[in-house]
DNA sequence: CCGTCTTCCGTTAACGTTTACGGTTCCGGC
DNA sequence: GCCGGAACCGTAAACGTTAACGGAAGACGG
């Protein structure tokens, strides 16, 4: 069935040259006529030529470096982002790939240090968490005329020449959001709240709208409130809510597109509609659990982290080591997480952590014993 | 920092034999004295050796071929299953992995044969649905004892020997199926009907209880009925539903976590009964999508099958390679879908299969330059 | 005419593993 | 004492690519 592949040797017979040229025709290196260049390519276009990546890797040992720039969190989305990427890179077979953290304690504080020394250690690609979007484009457009991809995670730079973006998809989330809303408030008539980050935020714009197109079209007899932007402060997201119950007092449902659900959570308690509310929240977190077992929280919608790590990751390497040259776009499909369900992910999380500590005991032996040695 | 990896000819000039010696060793080949056998596994072990697999791969240009054998599926589950690991496979760096897809018409038939074929055809791996796992239970622990590892998609096969086992986690599905709809059920009291295969496979009887726990502790209100039992045939889901609904004509919702939903949206039709059932259904495929849209069915617990034939094929590609031993078993969260975020599913389906069809068309105009040439 | 530089090109040694082949040594049997 | 075979071991050639080196041919200035 399948004939052998084409390989260099191949080529430069075909074409009565030698193996050096080709390769240096193929990867436009110095030292070849721009003739002899052109002919090769010609040949390898029309024999299907495709590199041997186990000779390449074997012959060069080359490795790529990426750097990961994320922030330290507050919450454990970030952890489980990186756990995700390291998960794929372990997985990779040739072991051809580093990967270097470059943490930021705070949202917009060390970002672009973090890009610039990550350029400036040339890189091979970076995974990034562009939070101020438009601040960080810039530099993601050196980074692409310096040749490092850049993979935007959890929220886009739009117009920045990044490789591609790996998200939770917004449209999905707000839109199931808004019909579990619906389905649960079945029948009652009233206003429901939604609390954001800012509305400039490409992302949060978008679950915005899909939340209230959703809203609207299904359930007319709900009418959604001027959004809550909390700006990633937790005192902002407790003042303004507090007001706002105060408000509404009847308020029937709020939906909790940021990490900031616990000062909601409370504002609603100090205001005494915890129990009257039915509210939705984004992304699960220790703190999040009570609630949701309580039923406070009657969903929350979770963002999988680790899958954006991965996908992420995969991407990058994929671009890496083939070369395809569009720009990618991954958007993830949220879990539901109810008390139901809760254990089923609680549960998943410590077993992967159980795992991952086994997998560097293994390793730190493995160094000991090269220390040994 | 990484110190350079050690080789087959590190052990080699460590032990003071050759590069030979230490392969056999390592492969227990025969030629090799018990003596230095043990001395080779010591010292590659205190010096953490592991195989370079570029170079494995790149002197043995060895294939793995795996045969896939599923259903060949009146709904669309298994051709996403199939595509999903045809994807996976093609993402592998090396590409020594060639896949054969056994088929088999109906459910119980032809898959022993299928089996069978595999077996005598040495494969390097399975993967199977073992609709049946008592009668596939022997055939998988044949081809344990003949080196073949199995995985088994969607439904397990206990005590067969199988190497995993990838499915949608079956406590999730009932959990968040139940708590759904007690939620959406909120303040009514009733009865709610399940629907499923035949309480003999694990799965499903894992399902049931999950619901059945999750709306007792919750939901005090609903009472849920005995089991409807379709054992896969349309025929016998639509006549034994139209009984139950005309048996309970208060019924307030059922929960599908079968195939068969359709005929069980036809008996409720056919009973006069649809408008006033919630209904929440299992797995997504075209006919189903306009019950979603005109919300006659509240949700859908989609199975993900893509990403379940995209963990098999890893999980059985990752012992191929790396030779893992333990049994691995993955168990995925469902995603849920409703109406507000219907499109999302549908319009990923299509893209995918659209960016199928320029990679099929790449590889047959590759074939053709490999033919012309 | 010689030396030097440039541009192009062919050759070759790696990379780590597999595999086939050719050597030892030792032992039993004629 | 020689042969055949077994059991063990070392050697070397592959696999396809990269990277470095050296050589050939031509251009140019001295």
């Amino acid at each position: 069935m399948g004939k052998p592949p084409t390989t260099l040797r191949d080529i430069a017979d075909a074409l009565g040259t030698s193996i050096g040229s080709v390769h240096r025709a193929l990867h436009d290196n110095p030292g070849v006529s721009p003739m002899t260049k052109t002919r090769v390519l010609q040949m390898a276009r029309t024999m299907g030529y495709r590199p041997n990546l186990a000779a390449r890797y074997l012959s060069s040992k080359k490795t790529w470096r990426i750097s990961v720039n994320t922030l330290k969190g507050t919450t454990s989305f970030w952890d489980e982002v990186r756990a995700g990427i390291r998960e794929e890179a372990a997985s990779i077979l040739l072991e051809n790939v580093e990967i270097e953290f470059r943490t930021h304690r705070r949202l917009g504080e060390g970002e672009e240090e973090a890009f610039e020394s990550a350029i400036r250690d040339q890189v091979n690609g970076i995974i990034t968490f562009p939070s101020r979007p438009q601040i960080l484009g810039p530099w993601i457009r050196r980074a692409s005329r310096a040749q490092i991809p850049v993979v935007c995670v959890a929220t886009d730079a739009p117009h920045s020449g990044r490789l591609g973006i790996v998200a939770v998809d917004t449209l999905a989330s707000g839109s199931i959001a808004a019909d579990l809303m619906g389905r649960f408030l079945r029948g009652q008539e009233g206003a429901v709240a939604i609390t954001l980050f800012d509305r400039a935020i490409t992302e949060h714009a978008e679950k915005y709208a899909a939340f209230e197109n959703t809203l609207q079209s299904f359930y007319p007899n709900l009418q959604l409130l001027k959004p809550v932007e909390d700006h990633g402060v937790e005192s902002e997201a407790y003042s303004k809510c507090r007001k706002l119950f105060d408000k509404y007092p009847n308020l029937l449902g709020v939906y909790v597109t940021t990490e900031a659900s616990i000062p909601v959570l409370n504002a609603a308690r100090d205001a005494n509609v915890l129990q009257r509310l039915t509210i939705i929240t984004t992304d699960l977190f220790p703190n999040l659990v009570p609630h949701i077992r309580s039923s406070a929280v009657a969903a929350t919608i979770y963002q999988r982290p680790r899958a954006q790590g991965q996908m992420a990751f995969r991407m990058l390497h994929e671009f890496l080591a083939e070369g395809a040259n569009q720009s990618h776009q991954v958007a993830l499909a949220p879990h539901l997480v109810m008390r139901g369900n809760l254990d089923f992910f609680l549960h998943r999380e410590s077993q992967r952590s159980a795992k991952e500590k086994i997998e560097q005991k293994r390793e730190t032996a493995r160094d000991l014993a090269g220390e040994i040695a």
